[in-house]
DNA sequence: GTCTATAAGATGATAGAC
DNA sequence: GTCTATCATCTTATAGAC
């Protein structure tokens, strides 16, 4: 197996450094509603079958864990065609992660503008935070199981150091910057570290939720299921938004 | 390389699931203050280099990311000598987490044991959360690099849904009990549901920090270092106690 | 667009010398 | 305890037929 990337520029060191799932932040395109052939659609329809097939895979053992023998197997697609469609692994991967990205974004966005609007001058950290959160219990409560294989994948990049950290970044910020925006002006009395590390404690319980690991089933002997969107919704909502008012009114 | 777990028991089906990173369970047996030989003390020196050196690097890449030549080449041992002192990739893997595993654990309930003996009767949300939390700062202060590449290990345990809540489970639930049971008596009004929901995401929102992934740096414009344990300390137990109290009166 | 065949190299693990 | 040499298998990726 050859994890060494190979750089798609430059010809230099092979191996340089170890390959890391590291999107490429361009927008791919995405099927335009024009005509199709016969041949267009099923391609794009085995396409879909082998993004969905890498994302549940690459959600449950993260990019090194997933073979492309693998995701050709559940997807039932030969290897050469995932290298025909996507390039390499590193592509695959790329695009299993921007393709909801893209979605989710665009969706919060919207939401926390809706509400910004329709509250202006009457902010709430608890409704702020329920604006951000809306889209992801709409697609959890829908029950499409490629949304939750998508959202176990953000939590295991939010929490892997070498290229996590940087893939949030690159992927989540822009729209982290509008909600902090809006939490800035329902706290005004917060520091700005406050804000910041309040979105960091409140960013790990919300994937970690996400990722629904099964772990709080066994730990609470059954009294809580992971991924029990009744249970989660008001709980995260009241306990992100005293956390962070505590912290702001402790701030001199 | 042959990714089919080898089972330790079963002589079956050599190939029938992917290997995952699963912890025995069992306690291996560690240095004895008896009389060692020049050689054992060599040897007992080389294993520590060796788990060092898969410790930094699976807390980087996961398990799947690290190959046994990546371990052999940083800590100049040969790949023979892994196999030697620990069997398999596994029980390397194992035998790193559990080594920094044993020792925090014994220190969160002598700290936790310590908090309800001398605050019997009064016990806070504060008080436990930071009972529980001593040890992990005081390793943190202490900047030993070990032990920060064992906490971003745990991050990525307990966000990684095919193995890691279970291993979340095995290693850290029993003493996750003796801290809920603290909480139970700090919050009586709580639901039992609320306290393992709050857990999980005082959990999510303690590994994501200690995980040290940068994001936070970016995001906020330099504003927040990660690892900065003095910005950390205080807000985390804020912020997680007011979480915890806001919840717990809001069940009916 | 999809498949067969295969190249080129990496991987986990072991045998055996010292 | 440590190292050299090596195996059997797996992995990514490509060339070329249909």
């Amino acid at each position: 197996m050859n994890r060494g990337r190979k750089s798609l520029k430059t010809p230099g060191p092979i191996k340089a450094t170890r390959a890391r799932p590291r999107a490429s932040g361009k927008v791919p395109k995405v099927a335009q509603p024009k005509k199709l052939s016969q041949k267009a659609l099923q391609s794009l329809a085995t396409q879909a079958r082998i993004l969905d097939a890498a994302e549940h895979l690459f959600a449950r053992r993260g990019f090194y864990g997933v073979t492309l023998r693998d995701v050709a197997q559940a997807s039932e697609a030969d290897t050469a065609l995932l290298h025909y469609h996507f390039g390499d692994k590193q592509r695959l991967f790329d695009e299993v992660f921007a393709r909801r990205t893209r979605v989710l974004n665009e969706e919060r966005i919207r939401c926390l503008d809706l509400y910004a609007e329709e509250n202006a001058g009457a902010l709430t950290v608890e409704g702020a935070i329920a604006a951000f959160l809306q889209p992801i219990f709409a697609h959890s409560r829908a029950g499409d199981p490629g949304w939750k294989n998508y959202f176990k994948l953000v939590a295991i990049a939010n929490n892997t150091s070498e290229w996590g950290g940087e893939t949030m970044t690159r992927f989540f910020d822009p729209v982290i910057e509008r909600l902090i925006e809006l939490l800035r002006k329902a706290l005004p009395e917060a520091a700005e570290a406050d804000l910041y590390w309040c979105f960091e404690m409140f960013s790990g319980a919300l994937t970690l939720l996400d990722a629904e690991t099964g772990r709080i089933d066994r730990l609470s002997k059954g009294a809580c299921q992971s991924g029990d969107v009744d249970a989660i919704e008001w709980r995260i909502i009241n306990y992100t938004a005293a956390g962070f008012r505590s912290v702001a009114a402790q701030t001199r």
